[in-house]
DNA sequence: TCAAAAGTGTTTAGTTTACACCCATGC
DNA sequence: GCATGGGTGTAAACTAAACACTTTTGA
């Protein structure tokens, strides 16, 4: 069958941006390896082509499930990449989402299509097909922002978390030391986080685990407005 | 001529949420009367259909321009919205911008295809057609939230504004009374702000007009990552 | 001389930074 | 008992908020 119009239109299509977190808290993000042309054989971010009658949300969603087997997740919309000449298939309109994942809570499961999904380092990615590699750095760009002032990381992490996962979260995502005194003041301080019971066998005083209470966070923020959670370590400038 | 693919395709336009400040410092966004169904004789936001082999970015533009004889503004993707039923005719994905101008530099002209273009105080907006309500509240929420991190604010003003257009401009956009003499100080504390010569012709102590630097904020942010503007202005908390 | 807005100094409270010592556990 | 991270108290520097008086201009 074919559909027939009055004016040539482009293909619409969504990729997804997954990061995740490994065991060493290094960020890593989730590629495809694409087994058609273009690009056949290179890694590309999860995506595909949004269906008819199928909102954009849910063909992300949708995309991410049927290539990784990855549900259930955060997502946002990232940007929309329209320039002309990024798919040599034609005109090709990608509209972007970012996803963040516990890793350790979703593994990843062979893809339907038998192309083969992997958890790549930041510090180690392959080339990527299209503008994959832009969109990536874009996605970064986001989350180093958005963490900031908003709650996104916890969805990085496993629901009982220590202080110290946190802090090394939010070390990777920023790519700078933080203190360690004042990180635990400043995240405790602001109510969030609801101390749970101990970590066990470990070889060294136990840490408490904490859940990020995020029903009060939704009710403060609704009230209050922006910046209710905010992490910023602003180093005392040095004399020169 | 006709148009056949295998896979059906959705259409794809851009909308323009076009923000302006008025003498009396009121946000106004600017609407174009539609001319033809569906929604005809309703008030809509700028926009059209994206040619193919054009960028989304210059699609947005030139249907501005078109619409409405405004160009040369400051212009940001704001976000894709593609609910399958948003537009009557039928599968239509719109990517919307949002602009900001300076409503006094920027008159509209008479636009080419008869339609007219008009400002609307915020606060008395029509009902708008298709998904345009949510689109522009999308954008008033950016703006609000972005000027208080990004020096944008500026491109509401002329080239050259007293503290108080500024302090006025903050206002309108946050809704909220701010204390002048702590607006003041945090302003020019950034150093962003170049002096210039003293109002004329005003019935009262003339105020210095100020021209913000943008090339010194640029080298800065370059090199000290976010958050060299940040405006931000929390009362601080009354017992209860 | 009056109205209207411009411009500034200072106190106080609160926050952020930086720093160093003790604690609990498994091996 | 020792290695490994966990947990906390506090002084000093800084920043933000709140407040009220003086100045300059045109009418």
């Amino acid at each position: 069958m074919a559909y027939t119009y009055e004016y040539p239109r482009p293909s619409v299509t969504v990729d997804c941006v997954v990061f995740g977190l490994d065991d060493s808290a290094d960020l890593r993000i989730l590629l495809i390896e694409r087994a058609d042309d273009p690009f056949a054989g290179h890694w590309a971010l999860p995506g595909g082509f949004v269906d008819m009658g199928e909102d954009l949300d849910l063909a992300a969603k949708r995309e991410l499930e049927e290539e990784t087997g990855i549900k259930d997740i955060f997502i946002e919309q990232l940007y929309t990449f329209g320039a002309p000449n990024r798919d040599p298939r034609g005109r090709v309109i990608s509209v972007a989402y970012y996803a963040l994942v516990n890793l350790s809570e979703h593994p990843i499961k062979a893809a339907s299509d038998a192309r083969q999904a992997k958890w790549f380092k930041i510090s180690e990615l392959p080339p990527l097909a299209f503008d994959h590699n832009k969109v990536l750095e874009m996605a970064l760009e986001r989350l180093r922002a958005k963490v900031l002032y908003k709650p996104i990381g916890f969805e990085l992490l496993p629901e009982k978390f220590t202080l110290t996962d946190l802090q090394n979260l939010y070390e990777t995502i920023l790519g700078q030391q933080l203190n360690r005194r004042n990180f635990r003041s400043k995240i405790l301080k602001m109510g969030l986080l609801e101390q749970q019971e101990r970590q066990q066998n470990v070889p060294h005083r136990p840490a408490y685990l904490y859940k990020f209470n995020k029903e009060k966070y939704q009710r403060l923020s609704e009230r209050l407005g922006e910046f209710i959670f905010e992490i910023r370590f602003q180093p005392r400038e040095t004399e020169d």
